[in-house]
DNA sequence: AAAATTAGACTAAATGGTTAGTTTAATTTT
DNA sequence: AAAATTAAACTAACCATTTAGTCTAATTTT
């Protein structure tokens, strides 16, 4: 790929993440990657295609953070999945930012939906491993636990700006680290028999 | 509030929050209100002006539904409040669409976050004083664990059209009475010594 | 090896559609 | 009478997209 196209792509995700797609300026674009303007028609044929190079370009790298979780019960595995799906986030603000966008605006990204059915899918299919297994508490509604997980994993990142000040003054990694402690607790706490 | 004016806010609270501000048209709303374009800038003196007052017009009415729990405990309560925010959240689709564009695009919305921050203060400190009275557990950091609980009931709402599918194709009464069956089993174990 | 050609990366400037906001004069409602 | 509302034309700015061309390094032809 060549050096413009690099930067075009990169700095369109920070113009579309902090803006939307409504409010992302082409004109901003190449502007701040010190490109011309017409230098991003000549690699996308439109913002459209632009935008969907951009989420495609970012799937791609989000999908090499695996779920293969190392543990030895489905307990610790679930606890593992939530804490790299923590980790990813707080290493990826720019994710957060085009999911709320594309969510508010029901962008339907293909490519997002699939990547995170998968996501769903796997993690309701372990935690339901475990209750076969008899090591987890049975529930009625499995997806519907799943999905408070996941929900309480990442409002905190989507809703970063209007919550941190709850915590007080003390390090974004220590937060991190708090956020780690409370979910594992909070998985162990409900999944026991 | 003339006849005009508030159909004008009410079109313009749909628009908004289907579209963002960005995407939201003037003209478009001005159509769908049926009313004279001339007449949004004869009641409001720019489109953010316009975004701004139904802002308010959608906290005022956020406000009412009040955070004052009838419960004889602390873990009562919490479930209440949750199980109020649940049903808000269901019956004020525009608002967590709303909230979603406006958090989504850093928008300083100051009536939200005074009204978002004095929310959270409630629920926090109803959890500490259930700690101090020796009812609830002791957890290190209370404002995370109720961050998390926020969270695991909010994000249902906001990620809808992803999730929803998970559920099956059982009626969306059906899905809130499980989700807080959910909260409340979350919340009972969570908060038990 | 020199000359001709090509292809890809890139640019400056124009085009044209869109959209927030205005104006004015008239009409209707309270 | 005052407030609310309409109609329709207008403008100024903004912004996605196009056009027509340059530059350069590599490849092919002579």
């Amino acid at each position: 790929m060549s050096q413009g196209k690099e930067k075009i792509l990169q700095t369109a995700l920070q113009e579309f993440a902090e803006k939307g797609y409504d409010g992302a300026r082409i004109d901003y674009i190449s502007k701040m990657a010190g490109v011309n303007k017409a230098l991003i028609y000549y690699h996308f044929k439109s913002k459209e295609e632009l935008f969907t190079a951009v989420i495609n370009d970012l799937f791609e790298k989000a999908v090499s953070v695996s779920i293969e979780p190392t543990g030895t019960s489905v307990r610790e595995n679930l606890i593992q999945v939530m804490e790299h799906f923590i980790d990813f986030l707080h290493y990826n603000p720019y994710f957060v930012k085009i999911m709320d966008q594309s969510v508010a605006q029901d962008r339907d990204i293909f490519h997002q939906l699939h990547h995170q059915n998968f996501f769903f899918e796997t993690v309701i299919g372990m935690y339901q491993l475990g209750v076969q297994t008899g090591e987890c508490r049975k529930v009625d509604h499995p997806e519907d636990f799943i999905v408070s997980l996941l929900g309480a994993v990442y409002f905190y990142f989507s809703h970063h700006k209007a919550i941190r000040k709850f915590y007080g003054n003390i390090s974004e990694e220590e937060v991190i680290s708090i956020r780690k402690k409370t979910m594992k607790d909070m998985i162990s706490r409900l999944t026991f028999l």
